[in-house]
DNA sequence: ACCTGAACACCGTTCAAGT
DNA sequence: ACCTGAACACCGTTCAAGT
């Protein structure tokens, strides 16, 4: 009887390597090691020969590795929404993805036009012109949404919605408190401090994308 | 008579090792190698005991030298500005120096709280008070335009604004197009791809940072 | 075509030893 | 206190050799 453990004989790809990425980027957050060439030839038990015959290089890996978790999470949009709507649930698809695989945070700030973040452009463009806007207008709405959920995404990679229960997410803002104290005792700084432990990222993260999309209002529409 | 240079047995001190590092990451630009330990200890000539013992890590000194470079553009923000005018001026004067620093752009989103961010989060926070805003609200607006504000930092610093003329300027769009249409040849790819070519980055930074105020004008003032 | 694994040219960091 | 520089434990990538 075969086991249903996926066997090392099975055929190298692009995708498994990819997945086998993904595997270790997550386990990562519990401190079981990093993403290294030789983690992944070890997790998938072949030579470095193998995965370069796959992949280019460990920066396209990581770039494949966010792309096929965004995809998953932005494929289900769905279409009957008006674009408001749209735009949120494109936003909090990116934010939930960002909370299972915090890694993919940070990752989308680290090269600019890496597939995955072709992708949320993408996306957004898509919804922008079912809203009437086109041309500069839509450039500077798209950029706008789409840097703020690209700022948003790195800052809270590594920020407390990585840390899952309450106790640990206290000690951490507590730290950070301490931490922005000693460097600045600024009254603004401790201010923000302080209201970093009552917040909630999640909303604060929709209140942004509310924020973005009322001020797009004033934009104007395209004659069409 | 002593040279005007600065010898190398000047003694050794934190900010003239995060000079030496802005000087290595700004000549980068132009190919001419990367920051790392041991290009900082030939820059300096010295061991790398020595430098360990100013600057507590690499990351440490990647910081400090983004913090030193944004802490000079943002000490002159008039204090008779109205808000609104001073969070542009902020805006700008991140903008510009990731112009003459593209590394800072990248820098931002590498850690979430490093020195540069506070300080980022800091000064807007400052003017947002002067607008009436405060607790939730000032969080909301503050995050907004802090997240857009790094977003945009990352994207652009490698993106055409870090192009000087614009025959490079062309070449770099036109790869990029001719890149984005092989993976992906949706006609929102390429609409957008195309419309890079004719924008103006500030200018689209600058909307970016107005649709966001305008969207803020909505949220609740602070009874004071 | 696909895979192996040794070899290469790097990294950041530590630390015993010097002054 | 401040600095030296060898040593250590890693990296990503290449490539001749195997099947």
């Amino acid at each position: 009887m075969k086991p249903a453990t996926p066997r090392r004989s099975e055929a190298l790809s692009k995708i498994r390597i990819v997945e086998a990425a993904i595997g270790i980027l997550d386990a990562e957050n519990s401190g079981a090691g990093e993403l290294t060439l030789r983690s992944v030839m070890t997790q998938l038990s072949t030579g470095s020969g193998a995965i370069y015959h796959h992949v280019a290089n460990m920066d396209e890996l990581r770039a494949a590795a966010a792309d096929e978790v965004l995809r998953g999470a932005l494929a289900d949009i769905p279409s009957d929404l008006d674009a408001d709507e749209a735009l949120r649930l494109v936003g909090l698809g990116i934010f939930d993805s960002i909370g299972a695989h915090p890694w993919v945070g940070a990752q989308l700030t680290r090269k600019p036009f890496q597939p995955a973040v072709v992708l949320i452009w993408k996306t957004i463009g898509l919804q922008l012109r079912r809203l009437g806007l086109g041309g500069p207008a839509a450039m500077s709405a798209g950029s706008t949404l789409a840097n703020f959920i690209l700022g948003a995404a790195a800052q809270y990679a590594a920020g407390p919605a990585r840390v899952a229960d309450g106790k640990d997410r206290d000690a951490f803002l507590k730290d950070l408190g301490e931490a922005w104290s000693a460097v600045d005792d600024d009254a603004v700084v401790l201010e923000i401090a302080s209201e970093l432990g009552a917040h909630d990222d999640r909303q604060q993260f929709m209140d942004g994308i509310d924020i973005i999309l009322r001020g797009m209002k004033a934009l104007p529409r395209q004659t069409q």
